[in-house]
DNA sequence: GCAATAATCTCTTTTTATGGGATTTTTGCA
DNA sequence: TGCAAAAATCCCATAAAAAGAGATTATTGC
C-alpha cells in the first residue's frame, strides 16, 4: 500500500501514477487497497478522473486510461518541441542508413521515447513511443549521464551502479565518472547490445538552453551492419542533429520563429 | 474568462482542457486570465501538473502537455478493449480494400478516433488519432445516432440542427429522427463526401454490452472506388467487424479471456 | 424477483486550500 | 557584470471544502 502522501491534488493524480504495463486494468478495490485511501474518496476521486476523461471503466470491469488520453497525446505530437524539432532530422537518419532512430526524453528518473522512425523492415524496437526504458544501460542513457551536472549525476550513478557495472562502465563510482567523462569529450555514446543483443545504439545529448541535457538522438542498427568505421560516421550525423535540436529548443525559448529554419 | 466551477480537484484538471489544436502553449498569465485562478493557486496548480508530467515548460516558453502523456498513451493502446478487439479488423479491412479504416469512440460530445489504418498511398486523414471529429457530419457520427436512446439523441439533434439539416438529413428535428430510423434498421451509415470531399464513409457502430453505442467502425474509401453495389458489400464487411468487436466488449465485460478468440 | 455486491449519499469534524500582498528568484538588457 | 523589470514563490489569517464512518440506494448475477 503506497504511502499517500501530498495533497488532495497530488492524490488524485496518484491514481494515474498506478497504471503500468504489469497492471492495465485496475478494480475501485484493488485502488482503494493500493492507495489507501477511503471508498468515498476514491469514488469521488475516479468520478472526476473519469469525467475529465482520463479514465474510462466497462461495466463491471475495472478502470484502464481514458479517451483524453488520445486526444493529449495528439496535441502533444503538435506542441512539444523536441518531437517538432527532432522528427525531421529522425528522417533523415533513417533514409541515409538501414536504422531506427528515436528521440528519447529524461524526465523524472525515465527515459522516455517520444519519436520514432524505422527503415528496417521489422521494426520492433524493444521500447517503443511511450514505453519507459532503463536508465542504466544503453548509449541514451550514457549519452544524457555524460553531461549531467555532478549533483544530479552521483545520486543516478548509486541508483543504477549495478547496470552500470555490468555494462562495464567501471567497478567504482569514480570508475564510472571517468569512463563517463570520455564520453562527455566524444560527444557522444556508443554501446554494443546492452539493450537488445546484437543492435549497436548510437546517441547524443540534446540540452536545453545550454544547461542540462533533456533527451537523447539516437541511431540503433544491427551489429553487422557496422565497424569502428562506420559508427563514427553515424556518429557525426548523430551528434549534428542532437546539436542542430538543442539549438532549435534554445531558440524557441526566446520566442524566435524557427520555422523557417527548420524547413530549409 | 471561464466560469471555474467545482471542487479543486476539477479545477486542476481544468487546466488540461484548455489545451487545444488552436492554442497549443499557454503562458501562466494567460491561463490566469482563461481560468479566472489567482496567481498563487495556478502556480501551485502547474507545479503539481508538472510533477506529475503532464505538463512541461520550456524556461520562459509557455507550458505544454508533458511526457506523462506519451507514457499513458503508450499503456492505453495496450489496455483499451476497443482498441484490442477493433485493430484486428482494420487490418482485414484495410487488406481487402484500398480504404482507411478508423475506429472512433464517443465520448463527452466528441468522436474521437482512436485507431486507424490505411492501404492507400496517402493516408493523410483529415481525422487522424487523437483528433476530435464533428458531430453532425459523416457516417460515423449517424451510425452512433441512429442507434442513441431517445433521451440521449433529442439534445444532440438540437445541438448539431444546422449541420444535420445541411447534410440533408430532415428540416425539421421529427425528420432527422425519421432520417435515423432507417440508418437503424440498415444497421450502418453511409455519408459521400461529407467530412473530405470525395471521400465514402461507411460506418457502424459498436456497442457496449447490448446498450448505447460507444463507438463506431468506419471505412473511408474514394468515391470512385466504389458503387452501390460495392459500397453494399463493405457495409457488410463493417458491420460484420463492429458486431464482432461488441461482442468481444461484452465478453470482456463479463471477464472472459477473449484472447483466443480475437486470434483464431 | 431476490440476495449479494457495488456505488452513492449524509453529515460533522478536521484538515487544507485559498489569495492578498510581501518577498525572493530569475530574466533581459545595457 | 550589474541593475531594473518580470516571474515565481512564500506567508499566514480566513474561509472553504475534503475526508470518512456508516447508512442508503442502485446494480448485478443468478
Amino acid at each position: 500500500m503506497t504511502k499517500n502522501g501530498g495533497n488532495s491534488l497530488e492524490r488524485v493524480l496518484a491514481v494515474l501514477e498506478v497504471f503500468s504495463e504489469n497492471h492495465l486494468e485496475w478494480t475501485p478495490e484493488e485502488l482503494m487497497e493500493e492507495l489507501g485511501y477511503s471508498r468515498p474518496t476514491l469514488y469521488r476521486y475516479l468520478k472526476t478522473l473519469r469525467e475529465a476523461g482520463l479514465l474510462t471503466s466497462m461495466p463491471n470491469a475495472g478502470f484502464t486510461l481514458g479517451p483524453k488520453v488520445v486526444e493529449m497525446d495528439y496535441l502533444l505530437r503538435k506542441s512539444d518541441a523536441l518531437i517538432l524539432n527532432g522528427s525531421a532530422h529522425l528522417k533523415n537518419l533513417t533514409e541515409r542508413y538501414s536504422c531506427t532512430a528515436l528521440l528519447v526524453r529524461w524526465y523524472g528518473d525515465k527515459l522516455l521515447c517520444v519519436d520514432s522512425l524505422a527503415s528496417v523492415k521489422n521494426p520492433r524496437s524493444s521500447y517503443p513511443r511511450g514505453r519507459p526504458m532503463p536508465l542504466g544501460r544503453g548509449a541514451i542513457a550514457r549519452s544524457i549521464m555524460a553531461f549531467l551536472p555532478r549533483r544530479h549525476l552521483m545520486p543516478m550513478i548509486e541508483r543504477t551502479f549495478d547496470e552500470l557495472r555490468a555494462v562495464g562502465l567501471g567497478n567504482t563510482p569514480d570508475e564510472i565518472v571517468e569512463s563517463l567523462k570520455r564520453v562527455r569529450k566524444a560527444g557522444y555514446a556508443v554501446a554494443f547490445g546492452e539493450v537488445t543483443p546484437g543492435v549497436v545504439g548510437i546517441a547524443a545529448p540534446v540540452f536545453d538552453a545550454g544547461q542540462s541535457p533533456i533527451a537523447s538522438v539516437c541511431v540503433t542498427i544491427a551489429g553487422h551492419l557496422v565497424n569502428g568505421k562506420t559508427i563514427e560516421e553515424i556518429s557525426l550525423e548523430v551528434r549534428g542533429a542532437a546539436t542542430q535540436v538543442s539549438e532549435a529548443l534554445s531558440l524557441h525559448r526566446h520566442g524566435v520563429d524557427t520555422t523557417d529554419i527548420l524547413t530549409e
